[in-house]
DNA sequence: TCAAGCTTGATGCATTTGCATCTATCCGCT
DNA sequence: AGCGGATAGATGCAAATGCATCAAGCTTGA
């Protein structure tokens, strides 16, 4: 096996890549726990949950989108139902598997996350740069993307 | 204290940057494991002291470099000197202090580390955009970063 | 039909992280 | 000199994560 060197024009962009995500994270987690919040990861699953209205999803159906390993839903979801966010209904024609539905309280913390959630992503993302710079960041990335993207 | 609502371009911007960086660092993860290295942290350590040449840094200069808490440098220091990958020489000014040197041993590791993360970084980044639209990328970035920069 | 193997989800155990706090030293001020 | 507060770094304890494995149910094929 050959190993490759990166150019540096792909290590600078990854550095910067690497360095901002976590400081974006940082700041909105320090936005949420300072309101009293629970973390990001709980809004990215009340989120999908929400989208997936009344069916409400199956946990491996969110494994991929909120990339969590299969233990790590499993965890998040006992902690969001013991908090009475989520609620898990027994599915007719699989004994093994499980829907997961948001509840009225599950919709109300997304709610709340959601307002301060949503003016971190104002304030670091939407006041640096333009409507037209948003775009052509997300067509990039969208490239780095697995599956690529390419609108 | 009024909450904002972000722009449509910047969710989507936002919602790239975060599924993108995790993908990223995760394939990466993934590849240091099947090669039995130790995680990207451990680079970004050694990688600094590695710059910093003989005088070495002291832990709290490593705090916004690598983006860990204090006890986060704390404890990860602790790992790498019990591997031999750093020493801890005490300061002569400062009684308090120590002064964080890589050893030869640190120094390989490095170079183990970055064949692997290197070729990662050329397979995710490089092969996926050109080098203007990395600079572009970049330059976006910058913007983002905290404190931004204008370059 | 039923054994072999796959899928779904949970969990025991070790490691890592987060939070709060601690010790030791240093600095500034009176 | 000596007190009060700040800074450097470590650590006890709780929560979260990673890894391996498990149990239960489903599917396939001889």
């Amino acid at each position: 096996m050959t190993k490759r060197s990166p150019s540096p024009e792909a290590v600078t962009a990854w550095a910067r890549l690497m360095r901002v995500s976590r400081q974006l994270v940082e700041k909105t987690e320090d936005a949420l726990k300072a309101s009293g919040l629970p973390p990001l990861g709980w809004y990215d699953v009340l989120h999908e949950l929400a989208e997936a209205g009344e069916g409400g999803l199956r946990p491996f159906e969110l494994i991929d989108r909120v990339l969590l390993a299969q233990y790590g839903v499993s965890r998040l979801l006992a902690r969001l139902e013991a908090d009475g966010l989520v609620e898990k209904l027994p599915v007719s024609d699989d004994g093994r598997g499980q829907t997961v539905r948001i509840t009225p309280s599950g919709r109300d913390m997304r709610r709340r996350i959601w307002a301060v959630y949503g003016a971190s992503i104002a304030e670091l993302m939407g006041d640096r740069l333009s409507a037209k710079e948003l775009e052509m960041l997300a067509g990039l990335l969208g490239r780095l993307r697995d599956p690529p993207v390419t609108d």
